[in-house]
RNA sequence: UCCCCGAUAGCUCAAUUGGUAGAGCGAGUGGCUGUUAACCACUAGGUUGCUGGUUCGAGUCCAGCUCGGGGAGCCA
């Protein structure tokens, strides 16, 4: 009487005939007045639960089966049989079910057998992992987690556990989260009246990170192919369905490498870890296929197939001017391009991800690489259908006097990044480099149109419950 | 942060011009059935987000607040 997973007994690697012990959480109850009950019990291992058969000979059945509702967890032994009904292959005919925990009120229990929206389970965001959906995106998740650490591991990148905590604003975009032991309402001042950070615990101001990037090109200018993944932070106040304050950024870095490097390395990334989702969770993308978004299998099979396009931003420029579209933010050379602009881009005048690359050096950071013809940095931008942005990465300056020149440019005091100007001052080299967004890379793979669904636990502004 | 929309039963939503609060699902009870979005009948379930205002009377009108959604900005 061994245990087993519900995910091994569908799949067909359990014996028909075998004595099976299955713990799980019930789903659904229906009687039969022929003397027995059906129980749908799920323990997650898969999107579908095991059917357990539970005759009414079981000596609690009349006390206790016939009061199972949805949620309570329970271990079921009994013979793995071949279903007599449709609908599934196997189910267990069970010869004893323990009830572990009951649900205190079913009348009350948030996770009701029956449709939710996923505003009300965002509320309910400690039980949401009970629902399909929710379960689907928690294995989609981790496969694709596994397969970013697989495609780097197998393409000789050493992932670099780049720090939490930062001490400095280093790219000089985006608000942080303060970090400080000092106590708010009493705060040390300077004899000027300032808050004195001598006194806090790292000796001076620090804040929870916006990038891995500038400690992981350190590593990358002696390991060669370096990436982070892990958590990151803004302390912007975005309220959106494609923004969170924490979420999970994923940064390769190469060296003796070119923005045209970067931009294979990024394509070959994507497709290598959309394969793996489409063979490793074929029945979760099933569901979203089903419920969440018709094309969601189609448009991965999509992008995995077709080559990305690539487009100078000078191009870009000159395709929205032609488009005969009217945007409500204006297309000129050397503005931005706007949501509009890239939805027109990615959606409509290609049709398949798109990588922007090159553009005007007075919209981009310091670091990106400044182009010969004086007026543009290696910068690009992958834009995917539906979700826009999803990495926006460039080849790094790698040339001390250009770089300092462009920090003097931008306005940024030069003494913090003393550090990251050794770096070219002692063997530099052209490398190059990303970031994608973990969260956004789920939502395109899933459909899922918030997110806040694609997190366990989301952090927003005015939200960090649980 | 800006613009628009919303908040009514456990959940999803109704409620004419301001006039006694309704349904479906879920839950409970009974019936029926190797069932599987089960089906049929009955029952219970409400300080209409909060605070104030207008009115004989407010779910409905007005103001402020809180929270949620969509769009924008910022970006990944």
């Amino acid at each position: 009487m061994s245990q087993v997973m519900v995910v091994d007994a569908l799949a067909g690697r359990v014996p028909v005939g075998s004595q099976v012990t299955v713990k799980g959480w019930i789903r659904t109850r229906r009687d039969s007045k022929a003397g027995l009950s059906f129980l749908t019990v799920h323990d997650g291992s898969c999107f579908d639960p095991i059917q357990v058969v539970a005759p009414n000979t079981l000596a609690n059945y009349e006390d206790e089966i016939l009061r199972i509702t949805a949620g309570c967890s329970v271990i079921v032994q009994g013979e793995l049989v071949e279903s007599q009904g449709k609908g599934q292959a196997f189910e267990v005919q069970a010869s004893s079910i323990e009830i572990v925990g009951w649900v205190d009120d079913p009348d009350t229990y948030p996770i009701a057998a029956k449709r939710h929206t996923f505003e009300y389970l965002r509320e309910v965001a400690h039980l949401r992992p009970r629902t399909n959906t929710f379960g689907a995106v928690a294995r989609v998740r981790h496969c694709l987690a596994m397969a970013v650490h697989r495609y780097f591991d197998e393409h000789g990148f050493a992932w670099i556990h780049t720090p939490i905590i930062t001490a400095s604003d280093c790219e000089g975009a985006g608000e942080m989260f303060g970090v400080s032991t000092l106590d708010l309402v009493n705060l040390p001042r300077t004899e000027e009246g300032a808050i004195d950070y001598a006194e806090d615990f790292f000796g001076r101001p620090a804040y929870l990170t916006v990038s891995g990037q500038l400690d992981v090109e350190c590593y990358c200018q002696s390991l060669t192919k370096v990436y982070t993944f892990g958590p990151t932070f803004r302390a912007e106040n975005s309220n959106t369905p494609r923004h969170l304050a924490e979420f999970w950024m994923i940064e390769p870095e190469i060296a003796f490498a070119d923005l045209n490097d970067n931009a294979d390395l990024a394509e070959d990334f994507l497709k290598f870890i959309y394969r793996a989702l489409l063979e490793e969770r074929s029945d979760d993308m099933a569901f979203f296929e089903k419920r969440i978004e018709p094309d969601a299998i189609k448009r991965l099979e999509m992008f995995i197939e077709s080559s990305f396009e690539r487009m100078e931003y000078g191009d870009a420029i000159e395709a929205l001017k032609k488009s005969g579209k009217s945007f409500e933010f204006p297309v000129e050379w050397g503005r931005d391009l706007q949501t509009e602009h890239e939805r027109y881009l990615t959606e409509e005048y290609v049709k398949r991800p798109v990588v922007v690359m090159n553009y005007p050096k007075q919209i981009k950071p310091f670091y990106m690489r400044c182009n010969d013809d004086g007026r543009t940095v290696a910068a690009m931008d992958v834009l995917a259908p539906g979700i826009g942005e999803i990495i926006g990465g460039s080849q790094r300056e790698e040339r001390l006097d250009v770089l300092d020149q462009r920090i003097a440019e931008t306005g940024l005091p030069p003494e913090p990044y003393w550090w990251y100007r050794d770096l070219r001052r002692y063997g530099t080299v052209p490398h190059a480099g990303f970031g994608l967004g973990f969260e956004r890379t789920i939502q395109y793979a899933t459909g899922m149109a918030n997110i806040r669904d694609v997190i366990p636990f989301p952090r927003t502004p005015k939200n960090a419950e649980f």
